[in-house]
DNA sequence: GAATTTTGTTTGCTCCCCAAACAATCTCCG
DNA sequence: CGGAGATTGTTTGGGGAGCAAACAAAATTC
């Protein structure tokens, strides 16, 4: 007994510890599976040579599907403030990816549009998410998805009304 | 015809806008969901007098429930580089919650572990968090949250093995 | 016992997020 | 008309999350 094969309160944990409660928490599930989500499209578009966060696509999506969009409706669209848009729209401007015109009937705001390299560059992205997508729904029917993503819509509902 | 009550490209859109391919994508579901479902958890602790986030909850959970865990097996389980989880850590020790005890048997590691005040303080917390997670799950039967939570499962399995 | 590996820390960098202040512009109303 | 108030985009300041690289101390391997 001097050399036990599993130490009593050493560190014999090998993979998995005991996550107690969290297993049964939504929100802890949900913070989970962001996560992976999240680092497979980073690596889907790491692997295809392109750059790009979930962020920065769904920002792309609503400026091309709503030309001519504001910066505070864009920021009141994706939930966060004005001035943390500013930098975002920055760095795709720079990209060339993204224009702020003029708004000749309010000289207050910005028009946003995709530039035609943009609008090149969002198909490609599209079908890198369409990829993405498929592979992080692999696990699931396509009744399972569905359900899935009204469940989530549901909880967003009822979580506070962003 | 000189003022139409809704100018053809101006910025009539009142509340939504369209949002095209992205309600169908599971990953975006995920990304508005999980933000409401923060901003109800930091609503909920904020009004308690409490403050603290999810992934501390997590932390503090995966101590207790795991004593004399080292940071790497807690960076690992967390899926974040054990340099992220040093400032984490020294904020916790600082409100007292938790300590740092040197390992016996591996003069290396750090064993970490609650303090009596962060064990009463994860008490508190918990109640918090239940009273959070019954609101964000309001608008779900018990059998979809179950089922919710199982979905999210396979996604983290499916999406990268984290 | 020397070489390699592991652990925790520090430093440097990028990114997300908010709040407050500010100038330019628009709107409202007397 | 014209001033008061509201809105928009920007800047600045602050905090936190995250990674990569480098480093010292300790353990492990050979």
């Amino acid at each position: 007994m001097a050399s036990p094969p599993v130490p009593p309160n050493g560190k014999p944990r090998a993979g998995n510890l005991d996550r107690g409660m969290l297993t049964a928490l939504l929100g802890y599930g949900l913070r989970r599976a962001q996560s992976a989500v999240f680092a497979d499209f980073a690596s889907t578009f790491a692997k295809a040579g392109e750059a790009l966060t979930p962020g920065e696509f769904g920002l792309l999506v609503l400026v091309e599907r709503n030309k001519g969009l504001s910066q505070m409706a864009l920021a009141r669209a994706l939930a966060i403030d004005r001035s943390t848009l500013v930098p975002i729209l920055n760095r795709l401007q720079a990209r060339g990816l993204l224009m702020r015109h003029a708004s000749p009937t309010d000289g207050r705001t910005h028009a946003l549009a995709l530039t035609p390299e943009g609008e090149k560059a969002l198909a490609r992205f599209t079908r890198l998410v369409k990829a993405h997508e498929k592979r992080i729904a692999a696990g699931l029917s396509a009744a399972e998805t569905r359900m899935l993503i009204e469940l989530l819509d549901k909880v967003r509902a009822g979580a506070g009304s962003l």
